[in-house]
DNA sequence: GCCTATAAATGGAACGTTCCAATAAATCAA
DNA sequence: TTGATTTATTGGAACGTTCCATTTATAGGC
């Protein structure tokens, strides 16, 4: 069972009768060699069990063809999809990725990124952690390794980012929720330490002041990004003395959970309260009210990184342009009718 | 910016004025060296931003440090919480494992494991993409890597698995349904070149034999593991004479999938419909109504996997014990209420 | 002062590959 | 036949590390 000692291209080139030049000339389907020979070599390659070391041959080659994805959240379905379509373009450029999880620690993706590069791959896509420090990505910059961000910036880097509009997304969603009769308007989820959580908030302002909502008819409460942060957020918010009819959500995560708290104070999602979220992940479309979300086509994104990811590897370059995604805002049942003016709304 | 030629451990010497075998000793942490002549060697490494190349060092050292987990489906949270399970222990154990993720598909596969076994891992945790044949396993065998399988196994394979209980999940699951009063029961989703898929199966006709279901009053429908796939699985049991009236579904997303489907035909899922789902995933609780599922704590299972890979490492051995969890039935609301004796039921 | 024992540092070979320059074999032009 | 050209094959050096056997420095015993 256990094999002898691992078999190398010499044990290949002494079964097939050639040289180990040759081995490696085959190994690489270089079109120099003879047919007959190539098909005695493969032929030992198989006899022998043998398989490639690619440690040895980046030794020499330089240019290796891995490419690490490093993801701050893998159990988070958003996420989860953007890798999956960076995946598909690495698999048809003939590149093996590996993915490394950092679940939004910091310590954690600094050990990741030591790993990969001491790894020696070729490029980097990564979704910072939360509260990553700018000085995390010095070291990459300084060896000269293609990277670039998804989904998330951080606040003063200059490595490429590809990213949805957040800006337009919250407006558009806030703005629908404005368009609905809504006049107290809330902002769940998220905290200042995500560049994200500005851009949306910052598009969530930017329309109530454009529509016409005073700023203190909106309520801003950060909370976790997730279906207990929404729940949280949700209690803070009601509690206030004039409480908020509509919430746009950081996230879907948190906008479940504020739907959740809402059917537990015997509200209905949409009738008496509307809420939207952000993200668009596929369980949005069948919740019960299936969930407004703003879309942002995750995969589509992966993809997008992935490419620009070959191309800076390509011209060996460690800039490139940032790539903001189109968003859009699928209406569903979570907000409801439209509001009729003056429904207890009067300030 | 482009950082000049890759620092080596040579530069390093040079600049610390010492020899290559002191860095390297110092890189590995030796006590041999003299405290004040590691912190200038240290120091050095600082001053040229080296990184160190885990390749070369493999060509010599022989046992590197990564493992490799292959994993079928990343996008279902099931098994995302599983990696995440199995990345806590490798954590703390000083390893960073890559992920690769192979998309249920097996030619794919055979890619991703080719790149790993190259890449040079340590060991690899697998969770089979559907349709594996036996035979993809065997390079890995021959080189005598350390491989367990993961949720899945394979038919005949005599590598380490590590899963759930699903005959008895299933079994618990059916039991329950029984128990409620259901005399015309369903098994949904999931397909026969699954060996999970007989698994759960099995379970679930062992109850009904044992409890006095006669078979022909048992239906079962193959269909995809999705909401999409329960969906489908719905329309056509109710299409039946003598439809059912309760079902276990292959896993959560297809019990999402039915009770969606039951709720667009005007049927309450678990007062007119009782479904059983089987993982538990987050979503289960959340759903409305919550839905009744068996847990099987796959991060919990991805833990042991991870434990039982380092075992076999450090003991260098390719072999260990199969490890079946325990799982638990989760009652929540998607059975309903006991059901009256002959409530239409009277076969 | 010398010899021995311990501590610290070192040079060279080896790991498995690629690449270059060189060789050997086959083909062609004259 | 001879030399020139093309086609196949090859040996050796190099890549960046580790490890072993040595060497050099430091301390201890007398």
């Amino acid at each position: 069972m256990a094999s002898r000692a691992k078999a190398t291209i010499l044990d290949i080139a002494r079964e097939a009768g050639v040289s180990k030049s040759t081995v490696s000339l085959v190994l690489q389907g270089s079109g120099l060699i003879r047919p007959e020979t190539a098909v005695k070599v493969r032929k030992a390659i198989e006899d022998v069990g043998y398989v490639y070391n690619r440690g040895a041959a980046n030794l020499r080659k330089a240019h290796s063809n891995v490419i690490g994805m490093v993801i701050n959240d893998l159990t988070n379905p958003f996420f989860a999809e953007m890798a999956v379509g960076m995946e598909r373009v690495f698999q048809s450029a003939g590149i093996v990725p590996f993915i490394a999880n950092t679940a939004e620690n910091p310590v954690r993706q600094e050990e990741v990124l030591k790993s990969l590069m001491e790894q020696g791959v070729a490029g980097l896509i990564v979704s910072p952690a939360r509260g990553t420090t700018s000085g995390a990505f010095r070291r990459l910059e300084m060896v000269g390794l293609p990277v670039v961000f998804a989904m998330r910036r951080l606040p003063e880097s200059r490595i490429p980012v590809i990213a949805p509009d957040n800006h337009r997304g919250a407006y558009l969603a806030t703005a629908h929720l404005i368009g609905k009769g809504h006049r107290r308007l809330a902002f769940f989820g998220g905290s200042s330490d995500l560049v994200v959580y500005h851009e949306r908030l910052g598009g969530f302002r930017e329309a109530c002041e454009a529509l016409g909502i005073a700023k203190r008819d909106t309520i801003v409460v950060e909370g976790e990004t997730s279906r207990k942060g929404g729940i949280a957020c949700l209690d803070t918010a009601l509690a206030a003395a004039e409480p908020p009819t509509a919430a746009l959500c950081f996230n879907d995560a948190v906008a479940f959970g504020v739907m959740l708290a809402l059917r537990k104070r015997g509200l209905e999602p949409g009738a008496d309260f509307a809420v939207v979220g952000f993200d668009d992940v596929v369980e949005a479309q069948h919740y019960m009210p299936a969930l407004t979300s703003v879309a942002v086509d995750s995969a589509g994104l992966g993809e997008r990184a992935a490419h620009v990811m070959l191309k800076m590897i390509q011209s060996r370059t460690t800039r490139a342009e940032d790539h903001i995604g189109a968003v859009n805002l699928v209406v569903r049942e979570s907000c409801g009718p439209d509001r009729h003016k003056g429904m207890g709304d009067a300030a």
